[in-house]
RNA sequence: GCCGGUUUAGCUCAGCUGGUAGAGCAUCUGAUUUGUAAUCAGAGGGUCGUUGGUUCAAGUCCGACAACCGGCACCA
């Protein structure tokens, strides 16, 4: 009988924990769920689990499913569960959670495994694949998530139905590997990192530093468009103003300081928003300015956790497209919906068509800012923006700031993490902090409701994803070079050069080639870098005035006149409205 | 920060149980003057991540630190 995917790799967890704890004993079982393209289980031992046990485990796996063994489901009294995992403490703190919470204990035998499960499960080992499972790797992770609690080691298994399905995976994760932003930095000569000097933190080279300035322009015509005020605040400012904006106390070891020699301490900004609030807090506002749009591209830096760091995704040094929107509660709700619909809009432009948004609600536990009066309405508010724009989201309870409910955005690099982009936050604390207000219609004075928003998020990470969803292959209008010139011989060099020079005075980046190498060679070359066009003159084109073209991904050519081809560089080059 | 792995030429990587470094591509030089994914030949290039130690001798063994990769935690 066929079962569901989940079932299966479910089954296997527990078909894995068996393996184990027949191969290495005195193992402390914690839990195994079924994930995407596979499992992975918790486990507590003396020993330290490496790649060459994988093939071990996996032959016992194996050798278990062969032997036909039944998954046998019983409920149990908390009493009876008590015995069977006396010595299984952390099977004993999940079944009195779950007694605490009403809930039936049930469990699983498998072989000489019992695990605390609520299945379901395959009835039998002989429903389970034996070679369409791979363990893929050992990592550690907190019970329970909790970096106070102590680290278990997690085995995960890459686990499908069939072995062609995962043949497929792995192939998959492997051209996905080779799509990754630090290659394609490399390779498209973009960027480098120097981790002797600055870990964390990136050397943009031309071409990338292009496409960085691109997104830069892009939303800010946008932005001007829509009727923000730009605004830059400095990098460097006193320790006080982040005692005030409480990023001190909450974020101290994350940031940057230093003492200068008259010994006062000064921090770089980890980000822009308190800078944001004295700008707002200068001179005095009306409900007539508002809402007030304060933008900032501005360049943050926090000292993140050594182990966090990867590649464009998560660096030290960034630039976030930042804006605060300062509105009444009662424009409160139209902005969000205008922010939102924008990021959308926003988003489509590079091929970010479907995405996905969670809104982070309040938890209950922990210390906030503001009524639950206040709270409930800026939730509701989130929400109703959501829905009126149609954007399908979740809710991730308990996510939100201690200042405010948010709206986070999410985009998946090539191997499918999901990394937060845009976000639309709103802040009762940092009004408050800085004592900003405006003078209401009452003539009396009012605190202004406070939005923080990102669309790109940070411009590095942005840039990360968009890198490895397209490839390298970049739209033209987003290309550093677009277009490269390469004459076919020696001969045809000056005729190159003019076709250069015309481009560039039409304002197209260009590149050239003028190497004294075969066709073959450059184009190979050239298509590896992902030149989006290849532009080949020789006795023909210098003749006729034409260029002939090869564009990536195609072998055909094409050949056009030269003005043609300039009229039509100009406006392949143009931002998208 | 925590767990595991890794760190050798610009890049990708080889160097078995210790005897003082190698390949391909790239670079440079020369020849070739090329019509759409690698022209041929020659040459140069490495404090083997850093730092302690063991040893007659360390890329290789042991320790510390750092960075990178994959997870976990964090992510204003």
């Amino acid at each position: 009988m066929s079962y569901p995917i989940e079932i299966i790799r479910h089954s296997l967890a527990h078909v894995m924990a068996a393996a184990i704890k027949k191969l290495y004993g005195d193992v402390k079982f914690a839990g195994g769920p079924a994930i995407e393209n596979g499992f992975y289980y918790d486990f507590d031992t003396e020993h330290k689990f490496t790649p060459e046990d994988f093939a071990k485990i996996e032959k016992e796996m194996r050798d278990l499913i062969k032997s036909n063994g039944r998954f046998e489901q019983k409920n149990v009294s908390l009493d009876e569960a008590k015995k069977i995992f006396a010595d299984q403490p952390y099977k004993m703190e999940w079944l009195n959670e779950y007694d605490a919470a009403g809930e039936a204990l049930s469990i699983y035998n498998f072989r000489d495994f019992t695990d605390l499960c609520r299945g379901p499960h395959v009835e039998s080992s002989k429903d389970l694949p034996r070679d369409s499972f791979k363990i893929r790797t050992v990592a550690g992770a907190y019970w329970k998530g909790d970096s106070r609690n102590k680290m278990l080691q997690r085995v995960y298994v890459d686990a499908f139905a069939t072995a062609k399905e995962l043949e497929e995976f792995e192939k998959m994760q492997e051209e996905a590997a080779s799509r990754d932003n630090r290659k394609l930095g490399r390779d498209m000569d973009l960027f480098h990192f120097e981790p002797e000097y600055a870990p964390g933190a990136v050397f943009w080279h031309d071409k990338g530093y292009k496409i960085y300035r691109r997104l830069i322009d892009y939303v800010r015509m946008r932005q001007e468009r829509a009727g923000y005020l730009e605004i830059s605040t400095p990098s460097v400012m006193d320790k006080s103003l982040w005692e005030t904006s409480g990023h001190w106390a909450k974020y101290g070891e994350h940031n940057y300081s230093g003492k200068t020699q008259d010994g006062k301490v000064f921090c770089v900004k980890p980000m822009s928003c308190p800078g944001g609030m004295l700008v707002f807090g200068q001179g005095i506002k009306s409900y007539k300015d508002l809402p007030l749009y304060l933008a900032e591209f501005g360049k943050v830096n926090r000292y993140e956790a050594a182990g966090g760091l990867s590649g464009l995704m998560r660096v030290r040094e960034f630039t976030q497209d930042d804006a605060h929107i300062f509105c009444t509660e009662d424009q409160l709700e139209a902005e969000v919906v205008k922010v939102l619909r924008f990021i959308k809009d926003i988003y489509s432009k590079f091929g970010f068509d479907k995405i996905s948004m969670k809104l982070a609600t309040r938890k209950e536990s922990e210390f906030r800012i503001g009524s639950d009066e206040i709270w409930d309405k800026a939730e509701g508010a989130l929400k109703s923006a959501l829905e009126k724009n149609g954007i399908e989201f979740e809710i991730a309870e308990g996510d939100a700031a201690f200042y405010g409910p948010k709206i986070d955005n999410y985009l998946k690099d090539s191997m499918g993490r999901v990394w937060q982009c845009g976000t639309v936050q709103l802040d009762m604390n940092l009004p408050e902090r800085f004592d900003l207000s405006y003078i209401g219609e009452d003539g009396e004075k009012h605190r202004p409701i406070m939005l923080h928003r990102a669309m790109l998020g940070s411009i590095e990470r942005f840039m990360g994803i968009l890198l490895e969803s397209t490839g390298g292959n970049l739209p033209l209008w987003l290309s550093p070079e677009p277009v490269v010139v390469t004459p076919i011989s020696e001969k045809f060099k000056e005729y190159a050069k003019e076709v250069i020079e015309q481009l560039r005075d039409a304002g197209v980046y260009v590149g050239s080639d003028l190497r004294d190498e075969k066709v073959n060679y450059k184009i190979r070359e050239l298509s590896l870098s992902k030149t989006p066009i290849i532009a080949v003159v020789g006795e023909k084109e210098m003749a006729d005035k034409t260029v002939t073209l090869r564009h990536l991904g195609s072998e055909k050519q094409e050949t056009i006149k030269l003005d043609l081809f300039i009229d039509q560089m100009k406006q392949a080059i143009k931002m998208p409205e």
